[in-house]
DNA sequence: AAGAAGCGCAACTTTGGGGTTGCATATTGT
DNA sequence: ACAATATGCAACCCCAAAGTTGCGCTTCTT
């Protein structure tokens, strides 16, 4: 759970300006083909397409068939296991203060 | 806020399992120098060291000079800037859902 | 039936990340 | 004063990630 092997991939696929702006624009809820997705890009459909099979390995997205075109769907799931590590870090710390501060009264 | 060209440094620097564990390891309050925490993994000091600059890099991790040696401390105000990210997508998404449902009950 | 639209696969180039080794420097301890 | 400790810096491999181009296949459209 949350283990450092299993969340590095994650982030990965999160660490690219791109990606995240592919992201952000499935968010809606609506989903998209390729094509409508390179169109707000300044790079190759293949270059998206590309990155939606990034997104896709890390969990991130769906891929749905749909006749000749291929759509892509957000998948906040995984999203949310992103924020669960970092939570447990910020918890960690958080205990870590409480005891420090608990410790300094006690005296 | 948030931008994806803001953030994807940010989860860039948290897309390797080796500067991960590091964090762990820091989230417990305590700064430790280099060797300290070179120790437990299986590389270098060297690569620890160059770990750590990327971590620094991010402003994930601090570092305070002590005599001769460095000590290295978490940010955590950073971590939340990430988890800030995820959440703003997490909430158009939910905001999305929200209207879809509207939508159709309204008919 | 034929052209256009939408994708996927494969090959290729380039750039940057992760790692190591070697050396130079500053501090600590005896 | 000297040896040991803790770093930093620089040069150097290796490989994977990002991007492009070219080709072929399937599915609409007219």
């Amino acid at each position: 759970m949350s283990s450092a092997e299993a969340a590095a991939p994650l982030f990965a696929a999160l660490a690219d300006p791109t990606r995240l702006a592919l992201l952000r624009r499935l968010a809606d809820g609506e989903p998209r083909p390729i094509v409508a997705l390179a169109a707000g890009s300044a790079l190759t459909r293949q270059a998206v397409s590309k990155h939606l099979a990034v997104l896709r390995g890390a969990g991130l997205v769906a891929r749905r068939p749909s006749g000749r075109e291929a759509l892509y769907a957000l998948r906040p799931e995984r999203l949310a296991e992103a924020r669960a590590w970092l939570d447990e870090v910020a918890a960690q710390w958080d205990d870590a203060l409480g005891r420090l501060k608990a410790h300094v009264e006690e005296k």
